[in-house]
DNA sequence: AAATAATATTAGGCCATAGTAACTTGTTCG
DNA sequence: CGAACAAGTTACTATGGCCTAATATTATTT
């Protein structure tokens, strides 16, 4: 009796939140997910994606429409803000703490982010003063899953003339991380858009000090940034 | 080419990584492990243990000589001291830092050990002046592979009338390390030993103080403890 | 030494996860 | 509209790990 298997395992294995985590990424704008994207995501044949989004529908994470995609349930969106909490705030902890650097920590992360228990997560996060953003600026859900929704703006479409600050970065290529950092970019860098080269060229900003820097077109999409005037 | 299947994964598996640990811990001594002994230590079917033998020896990583047991090579021992100091580094950091208890820590290192990188753990020891011991005395490998062989006796064969010091405790049972604790015995506590009942039977000792306490003989087994006048 | 007990291994399955190859569906465009 | 392509699914295979049942080996007892 004692030995029956439960009817949702007590935690979930580390393929199925790293496929959760990234069909939560590819779709916060609430459109459904393409198993392409997934494929892409974590790098694997689409077919394999197809074989696992069964076993997850099955177990009521998500809602597969076939050749249309998926959406997280209510427990999907869960276990993912879950795995999404753990990496952020791994993130936070070891940057502040144990001297990781911004772009080398995405990796230990990645690995950490699921052998380690919410209460460790918790520990590491109270001892940081429960911060609300990662290093990357990216928000950190709550232990109960509630997630700020950040309203930024590419760089790329950042008007010449206006202030701005960035704000988030994605934290996925240490090489391209390292490449910002150098033009003198951090989380939370003023800095003003001088111009925009027409046919995805490169935009030019002078940061804070008069530093006139120019950011390829490509690059500045993956620039967060809020606009002087919005959003603390 | 670069899609060739390496000649050893970068990594061991997870398995691999917890067989490896349990043979090195069970064969301190020397003489080889045998199936049923790592099936116990990995509450596997012994079934299972002869199936993983034979991958494990097919990887150079222990000899196998069938009905006999298991020794490990010279790479299989690396690999199970580099586990073993991962486990202990992170027991006595998240000791130290995030105030995990001496008996609740055993399980969040249980799982961190193997997604931890050796950078991570460098880190973490050099956050605590790379310590010797973990905080269950037991002694922590360097990353090179050496560890100190610690020649402690149990407390079930110190002879009445010797004075000793507590120096190494099992950390797999919380309630067994709970129990020590409310003794009054830790890490370094020194006491005499005033009495040893016989057939099994329970150790009578004098903690500094004073106080007696009288430790049941299984438990007593338990205990790791240099005599005085022996190692520091 | 033969019988029994204990220990270990093999045989045969199962599940999760991934891959390839082949087929299906949906979309787009001439 | 229908062909052609992209995207997705199915069918089948493989591997790591685990299980139970059956068999083989070694150790112990009488």
């Amino acid at each position: 009796m004692g030995t029956a298997a439960p009817a949702r395992p007590a935690r979930l294995s580390r393929s199925t939140e790293d496929y959760l985590k990234a069909i939560y990424q590819l779709g916060t704008a609430g459109e459904p997910v393409q198993t392409t994207a997934i494929a892409d995501a974590l790098e694997v044949a689409p077919a394999s994606v197809s074989g696992m989004l069964k076993r997850l529908a099955e177990a009521d994470l998500l809602e597969h429409v076939p050749y249309r995609g998926v959406k997280l349930t209510e427990p999907g969106r869960n276990a993912a803000l879950s795995v999404v909490r753990r990496h952020r705030v791994l993130e936070s902890y070891l940057t502040s703490t144990l001297g990781y650097d911004w772009d080398s920590v995405h990796d230990e992360a990645e690995r950490l982010e699921h052998a380690a228990s919410d209460d460790l997560i918790d520990r590491m996060a109270r001892a940081l003063g429960n911060p609300s953003h990662d290093p990357h600026g990216a928000p950190i859900p709550t232990r109960f899953g509630k997630i700020e929704q950040p309203v930024l703006v590419p760089l790329s479409e950042v008007a010449a003339g206006t202030t701005a600050v960035l704000k988030m970065v994605s934290d996925k290529d240490p090489a391209r991380l390292r490449f910002i950092r150098s033009l003198g970019l951090n989380v939370g860098t003023v800095f003003e858009v001088v111009d925009h080269q027409p046919f995805r060229g490169p935009v030019t900003i002078r940061i804070a000090g008069g530093a006139r820097r120019v950011v390829g077109y490509e690059l500045a999409t993956s620039l967060g940034c809020a606009v002087a005037g919005e959003v603390a």
